[in-house]
DNA sequence: AGTCATGTTGACGA
DNA sequence: CTCGTCAACATGAC
């Protein structure tokens, strides 16, 4: 489920929900809930995968990790890593990691990090991967400091558009491809956003999942590479490999 | 039924 | 200390 754009979609269904006080927080995570309950829930923001709750003085975050879902206003049938209860309505979270940060969103969190924030910064990511020249930039893509909200979906999708292969190290690759690269991680995962909402996401891979290049006819590599040993879906044809 | 996957952290041993 | 590997968490599709 969770890559940056799916946690705006989150967002967006439950903005509605700022302003309005918890009656009461539970849940299946060691945490301490009443810290939740009685307070005004007064903004609802997201950074990256993480979605953001915030209190006054404090900032509940939830991250879906790789199973978490939601419900808003219904129940699944297990219990809830963490629900808000609100009159006459409510939020449940499951299979979800929690955690209670002190402080408000804005004294923890880096908005130019956040490829999907309008405070995204595509020099500061270049700085960043500078300074890591030996990674192999399918790791560095996935780095969450650099671009937050980018997932194994987008990494592919963003290497195949700015043909270069998901091997290639950080450092070796020609300054006017990287850039190229970080503009089509954020045009990217924006068009992830629009076709989700579309339900044509998948439709719209040209890499990931695929057999065959769109672009040459050759076959599509599938792979795990890098350090995460994530699986990378590539064109050894059309993907320039920088080492 | 077994395998795999859009994620991340922490333990452990070499 | 650091690196790499593995385990853990947990759900649903095929």
């Amino acid at each position: 489920m969770p890559e940056g754009p799916s946690l705006v979609i989150l967002r967006e269904k439950i903005e509605e929900f700022a302003g309005r006080t918890v009656l009461e927080a539970s849940g299946l995570r060691e945490i301490d809930y009443d810290r939740i309950t009685g307070h005004k829930l007064l903004d609802v923001r997201t950074w990256g995968k993480h979605l953001l709750l915030c209190f006054s003085g404090f900032t509940v975050r939830v991250h879906l990790m790789m199973f978490g879902s939601y419900r808003i206003n219904e129940r699944k049938a297990t219990n809830p890593a963490l629900r808000l209860t609100f009159a006459n309505s409510e939020l449940n979270f499951y299979s979800c990691n929690i955690k209670i940060l002190d402080g408000d969103a804005d004294s923890i969190y880096d908005w130019s990090a956040d490829v999907m924030n309008d405070a995204w910064d595509a020099k500061a990511a270049k700085a960043k991967l500078k300074q890591m020249p030996e990674a192999m930039v399918c790791d560095a893509l996935l780095d969450q400091n650099i671009f937050s909200g980018v997932g194994n979906i987008i990494k592919s999708e963003a290497l195949y558009r700015a043909k270069v292969h998901p091997e290639s190290l950080v450092g070796k690759i020609p300054t006017a491809r990287l850039s190229k690269l970080i503009e089509e991680a954020r045009d990217y995962t924006l068009q992830f956003l629009r076709d989700k909402k579309k339900g044509v996401l998948a439709k719209n891979w040209e890499a990931y999942t695929k057999k065959i290049c769109k672009r040459c006819d050759l076959p599509i590599i599938k792979d795990y590479t890098g350090k995460g040993k994530r699986r990378s879906f590539f064109c050894t044809n059309c993907q320039k490999l920088y080492t």
